[in-house]
DNA sequence: ATGTGC
């Protein structure tokens, strides 16, 4: 059995991840520098830990009468919502599925101002602004899969979220979209201070509120766009958010790319070529912050994987299929290179880790099938020569 | 991450 690791001198850092795990220098040096901001009372990091660009992703951090709303940072309520479908996977063609859904790319046709009206909180900033947006994925590590699955561990827990063998789950990760950027940028300016709990930080979490379910609501009707266009219904199983501050009395829990521990099961995705585990946490020690991996973590950063992965025509047409033969839809070339499965790190390590520091119990595996990604057709500008000079 | 930026 493992043990976290403390950081530096502080006993308030604890990194949940083996000796052997892949954890850049740069992303704990990022948890010290978040221990010593105001009130921080402790810190937990996971074995998915990254660098962000403002701080660290895989992260939980608990602050005494403090809201940092920047360790959240723009992608409030970011998280994973599953559903098990209805079609089975021996019913389900795997050409026919991905160019259904195409129908993903662009915007929903629903009405978006009634569903935002009816599912969130009614005091807080304007969200009509960003009702063009329910409903649509987004960029960076957004996905919408179809998935099937491989393995079933406890089979009482995976049947209350609806799996068995042969069963197709859908798997979607998106956020708040431009709405959560708006919150942020309603309530922090710059600086690392925080805010107060009752000088500005009960107001910016009424607002996050809503951003919270801007975001689920937004990954549901992900969901329903994609059930429709494959024919099919399902049965919404769970919805966990890892961008997210939670109070607990005069305490506030932020969590960075971690999912909450306390609230049922959490699908913890790999990347589009790797499986998705789901899991049970399990009652866990206080330094863990009530909280668990969100996913593999990048092992690299996006701008450096353009050199690392070979681009020929041969190589981008393997990067849009998986290694179980299913496929991914992204017409954004810079996008799937970025998100390339080699730039995250590997999804049974992570798991492992947190078997062994007693954090989670698996319950099933599941691989991708179809990832959605992108089906925008960019529009691409070729530099002339002289281009960049002649302005 | 971003109605994705000058």
């Amino acid at each position: 059995m493992g043990t976290p690791r403390l950081v530096g001198a502080s006993s308030r850092i604890h990194l949940f991840a083996s000796s052997t795990a892949w954890i850049e220098d740069a992303a704990v040096r990022q948890l010290e520098q978040l221990a010593d901001r105001r009130g921080m009372r402790a810190v937990a990091g996971m074995p998915d830990l990254h660098p962000g660009h403002h701080g660290p992703v895989g992260c939980a951090a608990e602050a005494e009468g403090s809201v940092h709303a920047d360790i959240v940072g723009t992608d409030i309520g970011c998280g994973m919502q599953f559903w098990s479908l209805d079609i089975p996977e021996r019913k389900l063609r795997l050409d026919k599925a991905a160019e259904r859904l195409w129908t993903l790319e662009g915007h929903w046709s629903g009405n978006a101002e009634a569903r935002l009206e009816e599912d969130l909180p009614t005091e807080g900033l304007d969200v009509s602004p960003f009702a063009g947006a329910l409903g649509t994925i987004g960029g960076g590590n957004h996905f919408c899969e179809v998935q099937a699955v491989v393995e079933i561990v406890d089979s009482d827990a995976a049947s209350a979220a609806g799996l068995e063998m042969g069963s197709i789950g859908l798997l979607v990760h998106s956020g708040s979209r431009g709405f959560g950027a708006a919150v942020l940028a309603r309530h922090y300016h710059a600086g690392t201070e925080g805010l107060p709990l009752e000088g500005g930080g009960l107001a910016y979490l009424r607002d996050h509120d809503r951003a919270l379910a801007y975001a689920r609501l937004n990954r549901q009707v992900i969901a329903e766009r994609a059930m429709a266009s494959l024919r099919t219904e399902g049965v919404l199983r769970l919805d966990v958010p890892h961008n997210l501050a939670e109070r607990k009395g005069s305490r506030i829990l932020h969590r960075k790319g971690a999912a909450p521990s306390d609230r049922g099961l959490v699908p913890v995705p790999g990347s589009r070529g790797a499986v998705t585990y789901l899991v049970a946490p399990l009652e866990a020690p206080s330094e863990a912050l009530c909280s668990i991996a969100h996913g593999a973590g990048r092992k690299h950063d996006r701008a450096s994987m353009e050199r690392r992965v070979r681009t020929s025509a041969g190589d981008l047409e393997r990067l849009a299929r998986n290694p179980f033969g299913g496929r991914v839809i992204c017409t954004d070339r810079q996008l799937l290179i970025e998100e390339a499965p080699d730039a995250y790190k590997d999804i049974h390590k992570v798991i492992a880790d947190l078997e062994a520091m007693n954090l989670v119990q698996v319950v099933a595996i599941l691989r991708p099938v179809v990832t959605f990604k992108t089906a925008r057709q960019i529009r691409r500008i070729e530099p002339r020569n002289g281009w960049k000079d002649k302005r």
